[in-house]
DNA sequence: GTCTATACACCGATAGAC
DNA sequence: GTCTATCGGTGTATAGAC
């Protein structure tokens, strides 16, 4: 169901070109958001004219629907085939992420502007990026689950707030680090955060608001 | 410094029309983001050609800083011109913030995507995004060190990173909601990250992932 | 202060040569 | 598979009438 047209791609030459135009169509609407890139731009990166992009893609719209899912695939590639981290190890392996992720900001932008960009009206990346958070949340509350179980606790309604706040916690800071790098350390303020969240999921401490 | 020119603006009638241009480049900005929403489009929401609004703001561009720096005097007018909360009553006034945000998904979508398309290259919003969240972060270290002291102990140095993760979680847990407003409870969830996050400054707990 | 008209540039997509 | 040429549409901004 993921991957549903595979083999009736050509040449090995063409799957390279291929390959190419995805990076550079990363790198371009990473920097000018999707709306904001043009397939001129991105043509010139790869040394070619816009009608050959089309040639490959189709339409500007498909072509930002395979960037998202070959960012997925060469991301999650080290995370979905060796095998998913579960329990206490994925939240180490998000910590581990936001470490990476401090050194690969041109990622990080694509990333950021692309799913924010989403949620304005008919967006071609919109249904992917709310399926995206819709799995990502579902894996960390499983996680949650099984730290819970392996402490002889039944997990606690908490568990889904927390889920999404984990993920929130780091867009958000990834957000503000682009904006302003020596004013945030994505690295240390992401491990803060998960490690409290974590905390109040599995010792849960009298709100101190009231 | 903050507002430079006030007075040489003329007639009582012209402010309320420039009031109606920018709360239409809100929405629209809002719903197409600032690359995507056009100016005839704005124009056609209040009854003007675009040539009209560029006769009061004179280019695109300006017509956005003026949405933001409008947004900003709106929304925080009950919250700057009154007094600024401070110590606990702030992170309880952000809660209630996430909790009217529910109720005003075009407004948050119009910040959300706003912020996000910031980081692109040259974007016009970018020095106020980035002025803004320094800005926020220093309120809310504030707070916290206000929080500290009433208690009689000196302020963590986690301080930093918990203040630019309060805002990263509101702002990340927006994004998630627009994207799936059912699978989201955005102010149950804002409230638990705060919680966890402030609880975890003041009492320190050792690390759940070690 | 708002309009019409227009200048000027650019975009995505298609058609057809090579 | 890539190019040139082009179409149709749209964008911001300016000039000048009213």
């Amino acid at each position: 169901m993921a991957t549903q047209r595979r083999q009736p791609r050509s040449r090995p030459e063409t799957l390279a070109r291929r390959r190419d135009i995805l990076d550079a169509a990363v790198e371009i609407f990473g920097s000018k958001g999707f709306t904001g890139g043009t397939l001129q731009e991105i043509a010139d990166q790869v040394g070619m004219t816009h009608a050959g992009i089309l040639h490959h893609f189709g339409s500007k719209d498909q072509l930002l629907l395979e960037v998202l899912r070959h960012r997925d695939e060469t991301d999650v590639a080290d995370l979905e085939e060796q095998h998913i981290p579960d329990g206490m190890p994925l939240f180490r392996h998000l910590v581990r992420t936001a470490f990476v992720n401090a050194h690969r900001a041109g990622i990080v932008q694509a990333y950021v502007v692309l799913s924010a960009e989403s949620v304005t009206d008919d967006h071609p990346g919109r249904d992917f990026f709310q399926k995206r958070y819709e799995t990502l949340r579902a894996e960390v509350a499983h996680a949650f689950a099984v730290v819970c179980a392996e402490r002889g606790v039944t997990a606690p309604e908490t568990v889904a707030a927390a889920s999404a706040s984990i993920l929130a916690v780091m867009d958000g800071l990834q957000v503000q680090w682009l904006l302003d790098p020596d004013a945030v350390d994505l690295a240390a303020a992401s491990e803060f955060a998960i490690e409290a969240i974590v905390g109040a999921v599995l010792s849960p401490a009298p709100s101190p608001l009231s």
